[in-house]
DNA sequence: ACACCTTTAAAACTAATGTTCTCAGAAGGG
DNA sequence: CCCTTCTGAGAACATTAGTTTTAAAGGTGT
């Protein structure tokens, strides 16, 4: 989705230098910042690459507005606005699991979002969380009320913190996954506690761990 | 530190507006977006006051540049920085706990920091980080390799979660805190584990817990 | 070679925006 | 009361900075 065709070397350039005076600097740069320190002989140029990135989604231009330059991530939201990820659900033992959609969270809007550290959405993409309900996940060092920010996905490697849908006993659970040939190891976070063997068709990952958040007061 | 003397409220007005100026729009506003928003008549009082909140130092103003303006906290230092909380020291059971100093982290510089969500700062001010080495925090469901991240404090209001010291012991735990007269009950997080009691003499507070994080991968 | 699209270039134009100048009322101190 | 300082107002000024115009060089496929 970032790219289908190529990204010459100067347009990837621009981009990365506007990314790079925002951090630096707190505002957006000026077309002419951006020409000197690109080495491009041509405010005009500038302006060329800037409504390509535009129109490719790599960023917002406010017309006629002074350094009027936001950029955009991959999914098309602002960068540097405040990193939330959805709640979209709450997690109990025994509870089905939501589903995670990735488009379409017309229905959830009744649920909140929380605040993470803005390198989660950074390294992983697109997350999601649910609130444990309950002390049912006791077991894997989590409390009623925390937090856990999933990254979506239906593979893991071994040893990952994994959501794992147990089918027959219609059980959501976290642990650690490990495969052995076509059984499945589910590792509590806790080493005191025993592990669960499972077939492999018993179990299906809906995604990996990234985050677990507890917040007071 | 903050005030000294008061704030006019048209001041604190411009102050405020650019703040969520920014936080909607990701970029400073200009002189003129100012006067409109707090119905000024003229840019130059809107010029005039911002030459005050630059020497007061809320905020800096580059000269000559469009929208140079910077928010700057309480600290001096710029608004909108990500969020990073030092990592000031590793705590197990037994070890000797290090000091929060506000001040002088001059030596404290081999330790990491941590990024957070931005509303922790924000809502309890300069914070701290330790590392949980080992598992003997797991009565407080806080895994080994955990961050907890704690504003200091040498008080604390019943059921808080606490930093605690134990003279006699001399031992750092973290549990809730309950003051039953001269003795103080320390309970674990794990409501299945069996509080603490000590005299109030021996137990010293050393901040509150805010927040803790399990980052996986 | 020829169309056609992308990219670069130089210069000028215009709107946006920081700054300054002058004037005036309000507040406080001697 | 007069003087100084702080604050506000209106207008003009000067620079910054987005935009446009025109032209041409570099590809790509036919």
């Amino acid at each position: 989705m970032t790219l289908n065709k190529k990204m010459p070397a100067r347009r990837q350039r621009i981009l990365d230098f506007i990314q790079t005076f925002i951090e630096d600097n707190g505002l957006p740069p000026t077309v002419r910042d951006i020409q000197k320190a690109c080495e491009i002989s041509s405010t005009s140029v500038v302006d060329y690459n800037l409504r390509i990135l535009d129109r490719d989604g790599f960023l917002n231009r406010r017309p006629d507005v002074a350094r009027g330059i936001e950029l955009l991530d991959d999914a098309g939201q602002p960068v540097g606005a405040v990193p939330r990820v959805q709640i979209v659900g709450r997690i109990a033992a025994g509870s089905p699991l939501p589903v995670f959609s990735a488009e379409g969270n017309a229905a959830s809007q009744e649920f909140e979002s929380i605040e993470v550290a803005p390198d989660l959405p950074k390294r992983h993409g697109r997350l999601f969380a649910l609130e444990v309900q309950g002390q049912s996940m006791i077991d894997a060092l989590i409390d009623d009320g925390d937090v856990v920010v999933i990254k979506p996905s239906h593979l893991a490697e071994p040893g990952e913190m994994v959501v794992a849908w147990l089918k027959d006993e219609e059980e959501a659970t976290l642990k650690k996954f490990y495969p052995e040939g076509d059984q499945v190891r589910l590792q509590p976070a806790n080493s005191s506690m025993d592990p669960i063997y499972c077939s492999a068709e018993n179990v299906e990952i809906r995604g990996k761990v990234v985050s677990v958040i507890r917040k007071f007061g």
